[in-house]
RNA sequence: UGGGGCGUCGCCAAGUGGUAAGGCAUCGGCCUUUGGCGCCGACAUUCGUAGGUUCGAAUCCUACCGCCCCAGCCA
């Protein structure tokens, strides 16, 4: 055990960072950080990162994870944003105490360092159009060419950069540009574009600058500022490591070491900033916390919570492959999270009407049914019964097929924590034929659900009193998108064309057990034998709204597909 | 056709020269007042392919194949 190689069993970030506290690379400091451009809200890609990043410092004695706003570009940009990040990144249970810091807080220092560069002759200002620097950046197999530019006087370049930072010049008409290689077969190494001009104002800086830094020639300035070691990010951002690299060793600072990992992606979900904001601005869902969104606050609307979805990040493991991970592996996490803290309730989502005929008219009772069988502190309530109820209409069938062990005519079954009831007769509607009622008599001495004399029944029924039951609507919903990778596309095809009509269903007339009366917003529970809900904020004193967060698994649906397929 | 990465079970993922962990999914069985939960069992003679080195290779070498990323004054 102690002779093993430090790290072994980890994943390699934190391999790597087991080896250099071993090695004693950075004076046994484990210093990471989350840097948000706050452009967006978060999903759950960003949850794998959070906890990755957050994650390491925890574990490490004194270690510790910034919260940083990379915060660049200021036309894209918004206070809601950074507002709504921090929010999440505390949902999710992290904590970046004193360490909260914003790109832009080092804008000065940038700039500094800017004119350091110009002056040893690494950085000189560039009037190349965008197309031109474009054509002159030449392509992935042709070598660029130098700007016209580039050789200018250091007093030209210092003169021309402080002009551009007092606002002399139109956007777009000069850049700054560090002064690397042309021809380097590494795109981001041909004289990368450091300052672009930009009239905007920014949601924290205000109007005090109009040229900003772009994010190769800030962020690992900024690591270095903050004293970062390890600077997690994802495999898109090696090729500019570098980049990141120069910086450093040009500016002669302190050189965190940058590690990149596969970032996240989940079946049947699209988790690209540009295609979240796009669903929501074209109102393909109700805002970014809808339900059915990737985002840490639709997942927290749905009733996610925050240690499933860190189960799940910690499970997926972390490494540099590209990968897709199975949504049913983040639906497990949360049903087994949920299975051990959610109330049992019962709900009746498609109600069918049943008349106990040998129960009498007026009377009603109360039946004891416990709280969570997984946890006997969570105690136990009661349930009224009562001549009519109501039971989901899929629990009964006219002519049941094999292996359906539910209700049908002349079948016992139980009413969980009642009674035996045996199903005498069935009344449809005349015209349409749809079954309205079911008539149904029940065994006084099976109160409880248990037979004294030993009878066994085949099915257990989740239940309602219709006399005293809550109506409410239910919401259910389904993948977003019917394709397992909406990401990949055939020629012409767009990714709208995957998206599932029937993500949302509104069930209206739901009826759930009066115990429930006093829910709020965000409390969870399982509907027996159905899945857990939530209660959704759109609830009104009036009517409660329940969001089902996850089924329950669903072993006769799979049967009954099994038999489809035989067939 | 340049450069940078990656390829271990349907999906994730351990494995760092000594003879393929684990989780999810799936399939059996047990249990059950949730067809839930739980429990038991099955599930890669094989590690992208082909050679080579070695007593021994997923691990080392060579070649090939496949996939991803890079040509924003986005991050």
């Amino acid at each position: 055990m102690s002779n093993e190689r430090p790290g072994a069993g980890l994943d390699f970030v934190r391999a790597i960072v087991a080896e250099d506290l071993a090695t004693n690379k950075w004076d046994g400091r484990v210093v990471t950080r989350f840097p948000p451009e706050p452009n967006g809200y978060l999903h759950i890609g960003h949850a794998k990162s959070i906890c990755l990043n957050f994650g390491i410092a925890q574990e490490n004695e004194g270690g510790r994870c910034h919260l940083r706003f990379d915060d660049t570009n200021p036309c894209k940009e918004e206070q809601e944003y950074v507002d709504s990040i921090m929010e999440d990144v505390r949902w999710l249970g992290f904590d970046w105490g004193e360490h909260l810091y914003y790109a832009s807080d080092y804008f000065d220092q940038l700039y500094e360092w800017a004119i350091q560069l110009i002056k040893e002759g690494k950085a000189y200002v560039c009037d190349l159009s965008v197309e031109e620097i474009r054509a002159h950046r030449g392509t992935l197999t042709e070598t660029g060419t130098e700007s016209r530019y580039r050789e200018r006087s250091v007093e030209e370049n210092l003169e021309l950069f402080e002009r551009m930072r007092a606002g002399e010049f139109e956007e777009g008409s000069r850049v700054l540009r560090a002064k690397i290689d042309m021809n380097a077969p590494n795109m981001h190494l041909r004289d990368p574009v450091m300052y672009r001009i930009l009239k905007a104002s920014h949601h924290r800086t205000g109007d005090k600058w109009c040229i900003y830094p772009m994010y190769d020639y800030t962020h690992g300035q900024s690591d270095s500022l903050e004293g970062i070691t390890h600077s997690i990010c994802t495999l898109e951002f090696e090729i500019h490591r570098p980049l990141y690299d120069w910086y450093c060793e040009a500016l002669r600072i302190y050189h965190p070491q940058q590690i990149e990992f596969a970032r996240l992606n989940l079946t049947y979900t699209l988790l690209s900033k540009r295609r979240l904001i796009e669903l929501v601005t074209e109102g393909l869902v109700n805002g970014w916390d809808d339900p059915r969104m990737p985002t840490i606050c639709g997942f927290r609307r749905r009733g996610y919570t925050p240690e499933a979805i860190r189960d799940f990040c910690k499970r997926i493991g972390v490494a540099k492959a590209d990968s897709i991970n199975e949504i049913e592996q983040l639906e497990h996490c949360l049903r087994e999270d949920l299975n051990k803290r959610a109330p049992r309730v019962m709900g009746v989502l498609d109600p069918l009407r049943v008349v106990i005929e040998n129960y009498p008219d007026d009377q009603e009772e109360e039946l004891d049914a416990i709280n969570n069988p997984e946890d006997a502190s969570m105690g136990a309530r009661k349930v009224p019964f009562s001549k009519v109820l109501y039971i989901e209409r899929e629990d009964f069938m006219e002519d049941p097929p094999r292996k359906f062990y539910r209700l049908a005519p002349g079948r016992e079954v139980r009413l969980r924590y009642a009674y035996f009831i045996t199903c005498t007769g069935v009344v449809k509607d005349e015209n349409t034929g749809e079954i309205v009622e079911l008539r149904c008599t029940y065994d006084p001495d099976t109160r409880g659900g248990d037979a004294p004399d030993g009878r066994k029944v085949k099915a257990t029924l989740h239940w309602v009193s219709a006399a005293h039951a809550l109506e409410t609507e239910v919401r259910i919903y389904e993948h977003l998108f019917t394709k397992e990778n909406p990401a990949d596309l055939d020629e012409g095809e767009d990714w709208r064309d995957y998206l599932n009509p029937d993500s949302l269903q509104v069930l209206p007339a739901c009826y759930v057990e009066p115990s429930l009366a006093n829910a709020k917003p965000g409390d969870r529970f399982q509907f027996e034998r159905k899945g857990y809900f939530c209660v959704d904020p759109d609830s009104t004193p009036e009517k409660l709204v329940f969001n089902r967060t996850v089924a329950l698994r669903d072993t006769w649906a799979n049967i009954q597909k099994a038999q489809q397929q035989a067939k």
